[in-house]
RNA sequence: GCGAUCGUAGUCUAGUGGUAGGAUUCAAGCCUUCCAAGCUUGUGACCCGGGUUCAAACCCCGGCGAUCGCACCA
C-alpha cells in the first residue's frame, strides 16, 4: 500500500508540474472538490470525450443534446432528486460528529426500518430520546435532511432551481420533442457530455469525487415488451471480468470471466444491458485502461438506487483502490413516467408493430469522465528504466493530449524555420503539436515522452536537402525516415492504428 | 465534520525569531546533426488574516487547503 500510494503522489506531481490538471482558485487558496484542467489536461479530457462520442453515438448513430444546467425545482422533483438525493444526518451533541440518521436508528432501535420518511425517523428519535447515542455515548440532535444539490434563484422572482445532478433528465425532458423530430421510432438513443454538480460533504481523492464533475450518459428507450438488442449477435461471445453478488463478501472479492451471452442466460440482465457493457469494456481498452484491473460488478439489491430495477458498475483498481467509473441502471419506466405526472403531458409513444402507445423504458450508462480520466493517467504511468531514463505515460495515440511532437534538430540553418512549417502542415491537418526548440533533443524527447506524445518528428540537415524527417515512437524510441509528403498521412494512419513502436 | 500531521519558486526539498539556500523546470547565449551531455547568464517562493515582539516565513489564535484515519459517498 505504500508504494501505491507513492502512485497517485506522483500523479499529482506530474499533473500540478504539466498542467494536466490542478485545484480551482489557487490564488485564493483553492476550493475543496474542484480541480481546473489545464493545457494538457484539456486537451486529452476532449479526446476522451470525443472517443466516447465515437463509440457511443457515431458508430451506433444516435443523437447527441446538450441541455442546460440550471434545472427547475420541478424537473428534480419529479426525477426524485429533491426528495431522495439527500442524507438524513443527526449530530453528536458531544463529539459532534455528523451521523446517517436512519442507519444509527436501525442499528440502536430494533426493529426499526426506515421508510425513506423524515417523519418516522423524527418521531422514533423523538420516541427513544436517550437510547439513540452516538458511540462516544453522546445524546444526538434531531435528524435534518442534507441534500447534495447546488440551489440556486431563477430570475427576479428567484424561483427554486439547482445545478443538474445528472446530465439525464434534460435528455428525459426532451424526450418527447426528439421522439418526434427523430424517426418516431423505438429504439432510441440520446447521449450528453457535460458538466454535473454534487454538493459532497467531503470531497475526498483529487479527480475521483469532486463537487463539479463531467459526465458521459446516455439514455438507451426502448419498447419494454422487446428487449432485444440489433447487433447483440456480433458481440455476444465477448469476454468481461466480472464481479457476481455471490463473490462479494466485505472486502472479499471473487471476480470471473463472463460473456455477453451468458449474462443473460444467467439473468443478470438482458441484451441491452449486456450489449452496451460490451461497448463500455471496448471503449476502456481503447481509452489505455489496464483491463486486468477493471471488472464489471453486479450491485447488490440494498445498493441498487430509487429508480433502478437492477445495477452493474464498472470498477477500476487505483491507487485510491476500487473506484466506480461507470453506472449502468435500468431505469424502466420510472423517469417518463414521473414526468408525465408532473408535467401532464403524455410521454407514451405509438409503437407500430403493437398498434398501441407505451411509455418506453430506459437503459442509462453514465460514465465519469474525471474518475477515467485518472484512472488512464494511473495505469498507463511508466517508471523509468534502463531504457528510458525518465517517467512517461504510455497513452493510446487516440487519448494522448498531442498528436505528434515536432522538433528541429538544432535552432540554427533554418532548421527552426523548417520545423515551424512542417508543425504548421501537422495543424493543418488537424493534428494536435508539440512543438520546441529549445534544450537538447534528448530532453525534448524526454519531455514529449512525460506527456505521452507518441511520435516525435525531428527537422535536421537531410531534411532540407532531401525533403524527408525521421519519425521517432515512443515506446521504443526507433526512427524512421518519412518524406515529408507523406507526414501527415503517416501520423495519421499510425495514430488509427495505435502503433506506438516502430518495432 | 472530527482526530493526527502538514502548507517555502512551475515541481521536489533545506532552513533559522533579524525577509531564504539546493536540485530540477523554464528563458537567453555558447557548444553539439539525434535520446534528460557540458559551460555562462537570467526569471522565479516562505497559504491568508489577526496577535505576541524592536523584529515573524519561523511562536500563538483563527481561516483556507492538503494527506492519513473515522464518518459520509442517492
Amino acid at each position: 500500500m505504500a508504494n501505491s500510494s507513492a502512485l497517485w503522489e506522483r500523479i499529482m506531481e506530474v499533473s500540478l508540474q504539466r498542467s494536466f490538471f490542478y485545484p480551482s482558485n489557487e490564488p485564493y487558496g483553492a476550493t475543496s472538490g474542484f480541480y481546473d484542467y489545464g493545457p494538457a489536461g484539456v486537451l486529452m479530457k476532449k479526446k476522451i470525450e470525443n472517443l466516447w462520442r465515437k463509440t457511443f453515438i457515431y458508430d451506433l448513430n444516435y443523437l447527441e443534446v446538450e441541455s442546460s444546467i440550471i434545472t427547475p425545482e420541478i424537473v428534480l422533483k419529479a426525477s426524485g432528486h429533491v426528495d431522495n438525493f439527500t442524507d438524513p444526518i443527526v449530530e453528536c451533541q458531544k463529539c459532534h460528529k455528523k451521523i446517517r440518521a436512519d442507519h444509527l436508528a436501525e442499528e440502536k432501535v430494533q426493529g426499526f426500518k426506515w421508510d425513506g420518511k423524515m417523519e418516522s425517523l423524527r418521531q422514533v428519535y423523538a420516541e427513544n430520546k436517550g437510547r439513540i447515542t452516538c458511540q462516544c455515548g453522546g445524546e444526538t440532535n434531531d435528524p435534518y435532511v442534507f441534500n447534495l444539490m447546488f440551489k440556486t434563484g431563477i430570475g427576479g422572482d428567484q424561483a427554486a432551481g439547482y445545478s443538474r445532478p445528472e446530465t439525464a433528465q434534460g435528455i428525459f425532458t426532451a424526450f418527447l420533442r426528439l421522439f418526434k423530430n427523430h424517426g418516431t421510432k423505438l429504439p432510441m438513443a440520446v447521449g450528453q457530455v457535460g458538466r454535473s454538480f454534487r454538493n459532497e460533504i467531503s470531497p475526498r481523492n483529487v479527480l475521483v469525487r469532486m463537487r463539479e464533475f463531467t459526465q458521459m450518459e446516455l439514455e438507451y428507450f426502448f419498447n419494454p415488451s422487446n428487449h432485444a438488442m440489433k447487433g447483440f449477435e456480433k458481440i455476444k461471445d465477448y469476454r468481461m471480468r466480472y464481479l457476481p453478488r455471490d463473490g462479494q463478501k466485505g472486502t472479499f472479492r471473487d471476480v470471473k470471466e463472463i460473456s455477453a451471452a451468458e449474462l443473460v442466460q444467467q439473468g443478470i440482465c438482458d441484451e441491452i444491458f449486456a450489449f452496451f457493457l460490451v461497448k463500455e469494456w471496448e471503449y476502456y481498452k481503447a481509452a489505455g485502461m489496464d483491463m486486468g484491473r477493471c471488472a464489471l460488478r453486479h450491485l447488490l439489491s440494498g445498493e441498487t438506487p430509487h429508480y433502478s430495477k437492477g445495477n452493474v458498475d464498472m470498477e477500476v483498481d487505483t491507487s485510491y483502490g476500487i473506484i466506480e467509473t461507470i453506472g449502468n441502471a435500468y431505469r424502466t419506466d420510472f423517469d417518463l413516467s414521473q414526468h408525465q405526472s408532473l408535467s401532464k403531458k403524455d410521454f407514451a409513444v405509438f409503437v407500430e408493430e403493437e398498434k398501441k402507445k407505451v411509455v418506453p423504458h430506459v437503459f442509462e450508462l453514465s460514465m465519469g469522465v474525471d474518475r477515467t480520466l485518472f484512472s488512464v493517467l494511473e495505469h498507463c504511468f511508466r517508471e523509468k528504466t534502463a531504457e528510458k531514463d525518465w517517467e512517461w505515460f504510455d497513452f493510446p495515440p487516440a487519448i494522448a493530449p498531442y498528436d505528434v511532437a515536432v522538433f528541429p534538430l538544432m535552432k540554427k540553418d533554418g532548421m527552426s524555420e523548417k520545423a515551424e512549417e512542417i508543425a504548421a502542415m501537422l495543424r493543418a491537418a488537424s493534428c494536435t503539436v508539440f512543438y520546441s526548440e529549445s534544450g537538447s533533443i534528448g530532453r525534448r524527447y524526454a519531455r514529449a515522452d512525460e506527456i505521452g506524445t507518441p511520435y516525435a518528428v525531428t527537422i535536421d540537415y537531410d531534411t532540407l536537402e532531401k525533403a524527408s524527417v525521421t519519425v521517432r515512437y515512443r515506446n521504443d524510441g526507433k526512427q524512421e525516415r518519412v518524406p515529408i509528403a507523406e507526414l501527415a498521412a503517416r501520423i495519421k494512419a499510425d495514430g488509427a492504428g495505435g502503433r506506438v513502436t516502430l518495432g
